[in-house]
DNA sequence: GCGGATGGTCAAGGCTGTTGACATAAGCTA
DNA sequence: TAGCTTATGTCAACAGCCTTGACCATCCGC
């Protein structure tokens, strides 16, 4: 059953071929598919031709395709943060860790796009929060505000991972250069006086200047926290 | 073909159940699909059922159900920005431009998890450039860092959108209830200290307080563009 | 060596997107 | 009004999809 993926799996049969299943064997096939031939990529026929293995051996370790893809998931966050330890420097420590995830699901973009908004609920994901507030926590925060605060944190590296990841994964940022650059300056003055800036920007990435950001606003937030309360939750927030 | 699609349809012929087919309501009625069964409710046969229609005149219309799924994401911005127009305060009118298509997307969560992270190139995504780019620019950004500015804001935007609305319309919710709320105390502190928060703030947004710190962070950009070199693109940013 | 559970294999069912041929009717031209 | 062109609705078929249930070989504890 796949209730016991965490207990390791003692009675390894060879399959026909010659391989020997694993949780962790077939996670990594998984992954390794998805990036090579898209979302669409991962099906159970092509994951079993992958391992060598009749497809449906993949129900022995997985209720379902989703639960694989859950699954693949939290093996993305934990890849990104294998080893990361917050330092001093909470500020530091949090604008390393959105990179180390930033950077993670960017290297395999097409898994990051099926599986970066997913909440899987499992270790390494477990893992991320409890570092994540533990650093709010340790620069002062509330808890209250360290959970609202890794909360944002977390929703804007993902977010623009999974931006990110799609608009490098897909051909979609060919219609950036093709449509775009082809916009008139009567109808569109706007896009074509930026055409060519938003092409180049289209294909960046903006995390990094949107992380610096965010954490202005969390050190003014922690300083004003420090004298007395904040303004979350307040009625008037900056918007 | 699909390629016209921009050209009315004159022909139009009733289907064998009385319907008339149109670009428009096929689209409203995938809209429908997707947020009533989920993004798998959308396939080309219940589509036809829905419409009273056979399920291959979809491919009259569109070139694929992908292209069907882009134009769905097109109506969605459309949607959203229905009507609007920037007003003098450029950051308000950013503000406002952010929420209305945040909200715009949470209004049709299963939806907006399939089609935020779409590159559209249509007509009301070249509005939505156009209309921001053209705020940025307004209010005194150059054009490199309007465009650059602009991408920060969309993906800040639709990034929140799409993780608010995955965590919306999936079971994911139920998750940090059930996995995080029972997490012991000696082995994750942080987590256990900040349950009830973390719980109540997954299930909200943290869209507001983001866009607030990303508009402070525009504005003294803004400042330092104004006073000559503002700090995008150098090297030593805030990171 | 025996009993029971684990795990690999197989067949089958009901989905899926997409294509090509066919039929029909709308609108244009004369 | 007759007839032509072609847009568009319909149908059958194909290959592939996920998942289930049964079957059975192998491994583990006893």
């Amino acid at each position: 059953m796949a209730a016991d993926r965490l207990a390791a799996q003692r009675r390894r049969r060879p399959t026909r071929s010659g391989t020997v299943l694993s949780y962790e064997l077939i996670v990594a096939t998984a992954i390794r598919l998805i990036d090579l031939h898209g979302g669409d990529g991962l099906s159970v026929r092509r994951l079993g031709a992958a391992l060598g293995a009749d497809p449906t051996a993949l129900y022995r370790y997985f209720r379902s395709t989703d639960d694989l893809v859950l699954a693949v998931a939290d093996e993305l966050i934990g890849k990104a943060l294998d080893g990361f330890a917050p330092g001093e420097d909470w500020r530091e420590s949090l604008a390393l860790m959105g990179r180390r995830i930033y950077t993670g699901c960017l290297a395999r973009p097409r898994t990051a796009v099926l599986t970066a908004a997913r909440v899987t609920g499992r270790v390494h994901e477990i893992r991320a929060v409890e570092i994540g507030v533990g650093i709010l926590r340790g620069a002062g925060f509330p808890d209250e505000a360290a959970a609202r605060c890794y909360h944002a944190f977390i929703d804007l590296t993902l977010g623009y991972a999974m931006l990110d990841a799609a608009a490098s994964s897909a051909g979609d940022v060919a219609a950036w250069a093709d449509v775009y650059a082809g916009l008139p300056a009567d109808t569109h003055p706007h896009i074509a006086a930026s055409a060519e800036a938003l092409g180049r920007s289209m294909s960046g990435s903006a995390y990094a200047v949107a992380l610096g950001f965010y954490l202005d606003g969390l050190t003014l937030e922690l300083e004003s926290w420090r004298k007395g309360g904040g303004r979350f939750g307040a009625a008037g927030n900056t918007l």
